[in-house]
DNA sequence: TATGAATGAGGGTTCATTCAT
DNA sequence: TATGAATGAACCCTCATTCAT
């Protein structure tokens, strides 16, 4: 039986929904329990019966929304070895993420610093692992002389960054859909790592 | 006569100085006025003859190091005409900047939303300067053919994402110097818009 | 079922009864939030819950006090024609109000310049309705002949004058009774209008 | 040697005259050490150079008033015995500075719960000298007959109170001048102890 | 489930005052 | 005489959280 409060739509999903915009937009110190309460069509007293805290609620957006993108590249590159191809899939896997859901990925890359300590381990424990990925079909793709940079560990984080940001402007509702951002930033990654060119369609 | 607190700098400059500092690794929220002033050595209420409001003690850290990245581009572009070494200028300097100071760059990336409509449309004014200093290399380069893409306007999204990252991630004691740095994204910054690589040294 | 705190009284009244007591005999701007809560037995936090700013305290306070002496008077009057009838019983009311709650009256008369401009258009505008009853009164008297006097508006702020500075001096457990207090001065006010004199009981 | 600061007139002046007009429009907790600072074209810390304390300049203020206000009036009453002409003269001195000085009286009527308990003593015994010659007068004019009234303890109140208005809402620069406005007044208190009128002139 | 009431701690800011220059 | 710098205490108000109902 479902439970579904004043708004509709079930609570706990609610306030989920309501935290993501509010941390992404206000960040998680310039975002009151109330402004949550309130975004969330619950007194703020309410707020506690689906979140232990406003801490542990930012953490637990943040683990899930990393652990979701983690499992997805696992799934995608399940099987695969040319590290072109890895790199393909992880770029537009990535790119096509932070153009659907760029709310939940801003606060994932800004507050990492509002997290207790213990709460910042877990997370950033599965950012390495999904990063992990990266350089793993990076370093692949230099040793076998596909990709070539005379700098990998800085043309790495060059190369996150580059898809990181689309997150910070990209909007849904634009001219470029997801899709095609994606494949544009595909051809991109392939240049910066020095890799040929994907072929035309 | 310099007149210096307690804790030897001139107490304005030790002010931005933590300012700077605590705004960059918890936020403009996350940072109180009584942390603020602890850093600076000094009491909450001494705090305000060195600033008119916290929000303005923003808003000046982010317009001065707005103004003075802007001024200092404009130069270094002065009399250029060839796009390729604009780009390759703004990238150097760019940068540089970014390494020298991480953190005063990490408060102009990251707390914009932190700002009074006002401080903001000052703010945003500046940078917007700036970005087009950068869209008039692209695009003077792709006009001549020496760049190409075929999404212009992403494409420069993507570079100046990239370089923004550096001031995340850089730390000056580190193993790459900033000028080594420099050069490494100018080399990536060509390759992002399918210029030429620069000849060797 | 009645919310009552740890004073026993219903809070929201227990905090106007304090806020009265306060401002009447400290000022408003005398009057900290922490005295507030401490006569009111409340948290300086939970002040909040009753009401929405010290300000906004202060300007409900004058106008229900104000509004209720306006509705009174109204009543008073009602259907009366004989504006020396008129004036006993406008003097009457006004008296007996200030004597009863000496406090209240004494924050209405001393703390309009406290309020914000906003709420003192309100406050004002229903003082003005009220003193418009007093004027009325005069000037109908004035018109048929039983009252007397040379200066009309002058004569009328002496009459309120003298009727308002009950609120700074009873105190409702001297020798004098209120009624008999309102008695006095309905004989002061027709001397002062050149009225003739009430008749004896 | 006439010592004039910045502002052309003494200094000391100067910070007297801002004082009594902010703590008349403001009242004494409402104005702010800057604000009298701004207003008598000094600096906060100046301010220390002419008075030792703001009570004590509030205190001060009110002192010379009072005693002013006094002496005048026994200079006035010297040798007079009727006390018919006795409470004219006092009421026409009263009318008169009140209305001359309306801030430096509101001041002197308003702020009394502002003093020290050893200012206010102070304070509250010229007042009271003050009052007693009234009282004097009312009791010699109801011994020998020339007034009437019941209550004479709270007529002598409604008298005062009726006087003290005057500083309320009186406007220097209004149709009715300072002297006529007396001589209305001096008639008003006539009819309210019951004295026979003034003959005209 | 849902919320009003309650609060200690802290938010940013201003207070009146002192003092070295 | 005049003032910038400095501060502890207090300003009004909001914070995240708890709990009885």
């Amino acid at each position: 039986m479902a439970v579904t409060g004043p708004g509709g739509t079930p609570a706990r999903e609610r306030v989920h929904r309501a935290a993501v915009r509010l941390f992404a937009t206000k960040g998680f110190h310039g975002t009151g329990i109330r402004d949550l309460a309130k975004a969330a069509n619950l007194s703020s007293a309410s707020l506690y019966h689906y979140m232990p805290t406003k801490e542990r609620l930012l953490a637990d957006i943040m683990r899930s929304s990393l652990q979701s993108l983690l499992d997805a590249a696992l799934a995608e590159l399940d099987g695969l070895d040319d590290p072109v191809e890895r790199l393909d899939r992880l770029v537009v896997l990535h790119v096509t993420r932070h153009a659907r859901e760029p709310m939940r990925t801003r606060v994932v890359d800004n507050e990492v610093d509002a997290l207790t300590p213990a709460s910042r381990r877990d997370v950033v424990g599965i950012r390495d692992a999904y990063e992990k990925l990266w350089s793993d079909a990076l370093d692949d793709g230099l040793r076998s002389g596909v990709f070539t940079t005379t700098r990998p560990a800085t043309t790495r984080l060059a190369l996150l960054d580059m898809c990181n940001g689309v997150a910070r402007w990209f909007s849904p509702g634009g001219e470029l859909g997801r899709n095609d951002l994606a494949e544009h930033y595909a051809d991109l990654a392939r240049r910066l790592v020095g890799a040929p060119p994907r072929p035309p369609r």
